[in-house]
DNA sequence: ATAAGTTCCGTAGCATAGTACGGAGTCAAG
DNA sequence: CTTGACTCCGTACTATGCTACGGAACTTAT
């Protein structure tokens, strides 16, 4: 048969066959029909599963929540590049005030750090390493 | 009555009444006595809450967990330097990694963005945006 | 052909971080 | 001294993204 079953989709995509089924749930995914000649059969997967399945991961890494990767999905192979661009660049704004934000909650931390090291006794302030934040 | 009520400190904090009384819950904040002269009255608050409640954003924001953020808050005024230490440099290392991470994403829809600006007819394919990724 | 391993599917449960509700008590202004 | 806003508290509900369970059907190796 060719193909391959949800438990190499799953692994494909570094994710576990539950959580492929949670995304078909959820429309992420499609459910392609049972491979038996009538009713019953194992459901196969291609390469364009897969790609799906790898585009959520990398779209969820970048912030994107499930719904809104659902509205991507819907835009893929539309025509629409207004709304598309637009959702694009709205997730650049976040990205870019996300990673501002966790620039400057690294510099606190280093400075909690560093001053951990330096005073080897008494309290450890923690309180205070995001102070001037 | 000096202090503020609960309405001021989530105020000062910039979150939800509500809020407050979930961290009190987890026991992240404390909760003072009711102000009355026996049983009754209404509790206050003071500055020190007030910095508590902005460490835990900001510890949030850093990317702790509200567990990791308890821990932190019973290593205050510790002398457990070796574990204050860890902990911080151990989040650094895992928001460095988010940083990147987000970086990439970035670039990924960035090239998205310019892709669909750049062809204004035809399919736009989204999920090749992440491809090489 | 049988046993072991998968798949299918619905339904239920979990972790995190809140948010809402409702009724009784308390407070501050007019 | 009443009215309206705020507080207190327990309990329940929400959203997000999974993760687990159980039994029947299906597939694969021996």
């Amino acid at each position: 048969m060719k193909g391959i079953t949800i438990a190499g989709l799953a692994k494909a995509g570094r994710v576990g066959v539950e959580t492929v089924r949670y995304y078909q749930r959820r429309g992420l995914l499609n459910t392609p029909e049972r491979g038996g000649w009538q009713g019953g059969g194992v459901r196969r997967y291609g390469t364009a599963d897969i790609q799906r399945l790898r585009f959520i991961r990398a779209a969820q890494s970048a912030g994107f929540t499930l719904d809104e990767i659902a509205d991507l999905l819907a835009l893929d192979a539309s025509h629409d590049h207004e709304r598309a661009r637009a959702l694009a660049e709205k997730r650049i704004a976040a990205l870019d005030d996300k990673i501002t934000e966790l620039k400057a909650a690294r510099a606190s931390l280093s400075r909690l750090a560093s001053h951990c090291a330096a005073s080897t006794s008494g309290p450890c302030p923690i309180l205070t390493a995001f102070e001037p934040y």
